[in-house]
DNA sequence: GGACGCTCATATAC
DNA sequence: CGTATATGAGCGTC
């Protein structure tokens, strides 16, 4: 039984309507007379065609507006002479951000609280921002979730630290970091209301936290699904959608993908009832102004995922447009509102069907490949999970013929050069602050609680076997091997490749990087031969320095400093023996790290190689390192010169 | 501008 | 383990 909206209030003939977008091609080309420049926050030295952060006006309606604007306020006035771009003018005062201090993050001790930055209503679809634009755009979305999670993890340790003694209710982290962020002027996108896709994040990208979206400038609400631009500072006087979360909170809701059937807001009690009729307003009324003007909206999903940082995760789905709506009666009796949206072909594919896929993969392969798996464990039982080797492009089985190693083997008689195996801790229940391992690690554990690692730092001591701390204990993470699924894979581009069928959280432990170690001098000998070695040294991790750097939200952050160590020496035989991380591919732009490690000897001079997540990596991402080798010198390993 | 109410969060207790 | 409850941040609304 359904019945339709009734007319939108207003004569539709005042408002004209915009050209129909393009399925194929949902981002047209921008006429001249419709680009607006702005100042924004990121300096991009791009070629002159796309230096200009081009945005264009989502509709012809709020193109004649911007011209009331103009008058009615004068704090807009038209610039550049040469293109007739419009340029806002700066705000009269630059806002002082407030100031943390590192001993106490709480602001309670500023004495001047500064406004906080309001949401714009300026509505813009961002436009043409070309590939190196794209990639920029993409660099400063990469820090911001960088520092995001650096600072959701600072305060989750502090919190710990604080902890001794006193039971307090643990607080928000994830909130309590968007705030902090949100008070220094990090948050992403606020001095413009986006309608479209967000420049720098991709579909398929993954989050964890709702704030995450906010910071983002995904989604600018923490709890109701709607995102839109209300009607009152909207240039024509009707609330717009921008955004809708995904996530099963009214039971009306059917998703299948590609269409959804997405249930209004309201109407629900406090236990999330539908208890009430709905009503046309808030954000049903945007989702219907903006199927109105055919203007699409972009989707999230939560998905739920049994994960040591949150157990939902939200997945960027890319752009929908909103087809149908009507007014329906719902499964509690009361009357909600449904909106059909469509997934905008040419796009990528979805993040949550790679998800479903890659579960599949885990549990129940051949059902959805039946064909192409050569093994599926390569490790042949030497790992804690299987490894699987898979290949639908070609004959090529090339990993099934070396011996699969699963550690790193160190030349005899080094290990214990330097041994003095007293030097452990005492620690029975796990190590905890102050203790010597502690200690031995700069002051500061290398590994958050959920063993994912905090920053890059020269060397990690791990807990080792004269250690009397149990399996458990926070410093020991990579002696425990894999802990997700990977699969070594055949593709066109990159020959041998590597990913993951679980999502990676950044500072997450992948693997050792396994050779057969060797001196300086075996080395020399093996190249003349001519086999192949790797040389750790080349590894190049100089993109992530920064990596858990808070110095823009604590002023005076200072970058731990860390004992240096000796520089790496050896090579890794993997003409025989190796493991998965060979054939990781060669990136300048990588997604996966390196980080020494000791854990089972103590010889600075021999530390094990090992691999980290740089970032949330979805599944089936291929992984990618930097070997040190130049771009046009394709080949995975660094052979020795 | 400020208080209030709403919301497809999140953490924890039972 | 699901469910109930407590504590919310941000934003829209009035």
């Amino acid at each position: 039984m359904t019945s339709h909206i009734p007319p939108f209030n207003q004569s539709p003939t005042l408002i004209p309507k915009p050209e129909p977008l393009s399925d194929s091609d949902p981002q047209a080309p921008i006429p001249p007379s419709s680009i607006f420049n702005f100042n924004t926050t990121v300096e991009a030295p791009l070629e002159p065609n796309l230096l200009c952060r081009e945005f264009n006006n989502v509709a012809e309606t709020f193109r004649s507006a911007f011209a009331q604007r103009l008058k009615r306020h004068e704090d807009v006035t038209v610039l550049d002479s040469l293109t007739g771009a419009i340029v806002p003018v700066q705000e009269e005062e630059e806002p002082v951000p407030i100031s943390y201090s590192l001993n106490d993050p709480s602001p309670s001790l500023v004495t001047r609280k500064p406004k906080p930055q309001e949401r714009s209503s300026e509505l813009v679809r961002i436009t043409d921002v070309g590939p190196e634009g794209e990639r920029q755009f993409r660099e400063v979305v990469r820090k911001t979730r960088m520092i995001y999670d650096s600072l959701r993890i600072f305060l989750i340790l502090d919190e710990m630290h604080e902890e001794f003694g006193m039971a307090r209710r643990r607080g928000r982290p994830d909130s309590k970091a968007a705030s902090m962020m949100k008070e220094r002027f990090l948050w992403l996108n606020r001095d413009k209301r986006i309608v479209g896709s967000i420049p720098g994040v991709q579909v398929g990208d993954i989050f964890f936290f709702r704030l995450e979206l906010c910071v983002m400038g995904l989604h600018g609400q923490t709890q109701a699904g709607i995102d839109y631009l209300i009607g009152s500072r909207s240039s024509n006087g009707e609330p717009i959608a921008t955004s809708v979360i995904v996530s099963g909170g009214y039971e009306d809701d059917d998703d299948q993908g590609d269409v959804i059937i997405y249930t209004g807001h309201g109407g629900q009690d406090k236990l999330g009832r539908q208890a009430e009729h709905q009503k046309l307003e808030g954000g049903n009324l945007a989702m219907e102004r903006s199927m109105y003007y055919g203007i699409e909206v972009r989707v999230i999903r939560g998905f739920k995922y049994e994960n040591s940082v949150s157990s939902k995760v939200y997945v960027y789905d890319g752009l929908f447009r909103i087809v149908d709506s009507w007014f329906d009666v719902g499964k509690s009796g009361f009357g909600v509102f449904k909106f059909r949206l469509e997934r905008i072909e040419g796009q990528v594919e979805m993040g949550t069907s790679v998800l479903k896929f890659a579960k599949t993969l885990k549990t129940n392969p051949m059902s959805v490949r039946p064909s192409g798996y050569i093994s599926f464990d390569i490790s042949n039982r030497k790992e804690n999970a299987p490894v699987y080797l898979f290949n639908d492009i070609d004959n090529d089985q090339e990993p099934l013929y070396y011996e699969y190693l699963a550690n790193t083997s160190f030349p005899r008689g080094i290990l214990f050069q330097q041994s003095d195996n007293a030097s452990g801790c005492n620690c029975i229940n796990g190590c905890s602050s102050g203790c010597l391992c502690e200690m031995k690690n700069g002051g500061e554990f290398a590994y958050d609680y959920n063993g994912n690692l905090i920053r890059l730092r020269p060397l990690i001591h791990e807990c080792g076997p004269a250690c009397k701390c149990p399996p458990t204990c926070r410093n020991r993470v990579t002696q425990k091997g894999l802990r997700s699924r990977l699969e070594v894979f055949r593709s066109v581009e990159t020959g041998w490749g590597v990913r993951s069928l679980d999502i990676l959280h950044a500072g997450a432990f992948i693997c050792e990087y396994v050779g057969v170690a060797l001196t300086r001098e075996q080395a020399n000998i093996l190249t003349m031969n001519g086999d192949t070695l790797v040389y750790p040294a080349r590894f190049s991790s100089a993109r992530w320095k920064a990596w858990g750097d808070l110095s823009q939200v604590f002023p005076d952050y200072e970058p731990p400093s860390y004992p240096q160590i000796p520089p790496v020496d050896f090579a890794m035989d993997v003409s025989k023996m190796r493991n998965v991380a060979c054939y990781i591919s060669h990136s300048t732009d990588s997604n996966v790290i390196v980080q020494l490690v000791l854990h089972d000897h103590n010889n600075l001079m021999f530390p094990r190689v090992m691999l980290f997540a740089a970032e949330n990596i979805p599944p089936m991402t291929e992984l990618s390192l930097d070997y040190g080798v130049s771009d046009e010198w394709s080949p995975k390993l660094a052979i020795c010169d």
